[in-house]
DNA sequence: CTGAAAGCGCTAACAT
DNA sequence: ATGTTAGCGCTTTCAG
């Protein structure tokens, strides 16, 4: 009979009595507090181990009057936010702090996520790449300590913890240099977060590479339609590029698809790099070159910054940038041959010479 | 300064003598029992609002010796698990009861997650595609209600819930036919959760059409590297089919991407069916014809079974299938016109005549 | 090193 | 209709 099942669960008063102790010892054992002889330790290990018992959190939480716990704000159904939110479990291992997820989705807004943790008092909340107002995160700073990831956000009263993604745009644009393209146009990622720095680090890269003259800034977006907007685009112009940056990865998989539709080879005749790193990115059929944020870094110090303003009251600490790194897969080559001759320029010259 | 931020949130009893009233009062109205007038009832409002006073979730939780809580088990990265999640959160709405997340990661395993809902003693568990072996299942299931999602599994202790796969393949199998084809092949899953039944509702709907001879599987996966093997399987037959049902999405997606980097038209040449209507299905440069799960009808019955079993004493009801959807798109049309002739036979012929 | 006792912020009888 | 009084399961002083 499953009639065996609502057993409630047990006390530490059960685990007391068995172990012939009183409740605080056993209290004591398990928040391996100093106050306990090793014989008593184990004695109440072994009657808990026999009584399969656990601490109840949400009285342990209460009893210490702190929750030691910190509240985490995602969307559902971002990649890359999964990604952040698996490294912070990570770095939260043995931080002595626990971690509360509330998720967003269209049909559940942040604010409803941000409620319902604050509702389990946590001490603190990471939001990654919020979409709330500067405004409302601000106000929310003034009750907990808040900690931004993913966001550009110039706020004193939040700690804010990104990738520098003006760096990132760079790499992907000097890479591209480096291989001898000249005409690299960027797909803009418009209002999305990150996707002014993406531009700027693409204009600066341009820049500094003499080639203002060649900067193009394609319209594009988010989402694979984005990028098949953008590859028309650039394919109608009388003269198209030799290489384009976009603005992540789904953007830049839309574009491959639409231009090798239209017989454009990758990389043969067309480079391509995208932004993130995502799923879609390593997939063998795209194999697509792009840049990749830490997202281990990202959350080590989030949790870090949390916990300390957590503890202490400690404030914010302001911005940190994480580095990107470019990873580099298929869709990048040398220019095809009838490309304008290479002006002797660039500092690291492409590989002299391959047979291929 | 920001010094205004440590004051510890309002608790009850301030908002007790804020209004003038009882603590009990105040409890009375919060979880708006009956007892208390009008009048006092907006005072208790009034005053909490001030002080903008949130009652702490877990001494309710403690108080009332019941949790309300269900936990839900998912992965991290699965598109579709976020779905479920989404849509759990919807029904979950005003049911009384509130949502804990463990989420599971390659680097946080499902025990793991499964513990730490139990520490917060959440009163039933909804496991979405566990991979825990069954007798772990059970064994959970002997602590608390447990309700399974979206994987097969024959228990009486548990209660199941998935999408009709049978069914499924069965639709897409169907549609194929409807469209003129007969040399339908099908990218199985492996050992994948739901890949035994969809190659079997891809069997049956074969044999139903009278078209055993020509049942032809393919060795796929979930990931677009199967797809791209199937493909390059595919191809190097002397015979290709003309259509093909995937084992899902990702799958038919690498498919498609390696029969037409071979120039292989779809679906001019070839028609191909995936699974699940994921995201990436949806994609303009994909537009995969795709069956969908009913998220919500799946999440609905997976809470309201987990409510009746946390309320009550009430059993496992066994298994809960819920009908799967066809989503036509792009990839599939009639075949090409040197394919073999129709034998007469099906009830629901293709429509009789169209100038395209 | 151990045990008694007072909370933590709430719920839920039970009186009034 | 309102207030009183025990808990819920734990933490944390503070005497023994």
């Amino acid at each position: 009979m499953t009639s065996d099942r609502p057993r409630r669960p047990a006390t530490m008063e059960d685990v007391a009595i068995r172990a012939g102790v009183s409740r605080a010892l056993v209290s004591i054992v398990f928040r391996d507090a100093p106050g306990a002889s090793p014989v008593n330790r184990r004695r109440v290990l072994a009657a808990a181990e026999e009584l399969s018992y656990r601490p109840d959190q949400r009285a342990r939480l209460l009893g210490r009057n702190r929750s030691r716990t910190i509240g985490v704000v995602f969307g559902l159904h971002h990649e890359f936010h999964a990604e952040l939110v698996e490294r912070l479990y990570q770095v939260t291992q043995d931080s002595g702090y626990e971690l509360a997820l509330g998720a967003t989705a269209p049909t559940r807004g942040e604010r409803q996520a941000v409620q319902s943790l604050i509702d389990y008092r946590c001490e603190a909340l990471i939001l990654i790449g919020p979409f709330l107002s500067r405004r409302t995160i601000e106000e929310l700073a003034r009750e907990l300590p808040v900690v931004v990831m993913a966001r550009a956000l110039r706020s004193r009263a939040v700690d804010v913890i990104r990738t520098d993604d003006v760096n990132g745009a760079r790499l992907a644009v000097e890479h591209l240099i480096g291989l001898g393209h000249r005409r690299i146009a960027h797909a803009h990622g418009q209002r999305a977060p990150g996707a002014a720095e993406r531009r700027n680090g693409y204009r600066a890269a341009m820049r500094a590479a003499g080639l203002e003259r060649e900067i193009l800034l394609l319209p594009g977006g988010l989402t694979d339609e984005d990028g098949e907007r953008a590859a028309r685009h650039m394919l109608s112009r009388t003269s198209s590029p030799t290489a384009v940056t976009a603005f992540n990865d789904q953007c830049a998989a839309g574009m491959l698809a639409t231009v090798r539709k239209r017989g454009v080879g990758v990389p043969e005749n067309l480079s391509l790099v995208g932004y993130d790193d995502s799923r879609i990115a390593s997939f063998a059929t795209v194999a697509l070159t792009t840049v990749g944020q830490d997202g281990y870094a990202l959350a080590a110090c989030a949790l870090s910054r949390a916990i300390a303003r957590a503890d202490s009251t400690a404030e914010p600490t302001g911005e940190v940038l994480v580095p990107p790194r470019l990873v580099v897969r298929q869709t990048t080559a040398r220019p095809a041959l009838d490309a304008p001759v290479r002006r002797s320029r660039r500092s690291d010259p492409p590989p002299a010479s391959r047979s291929n």
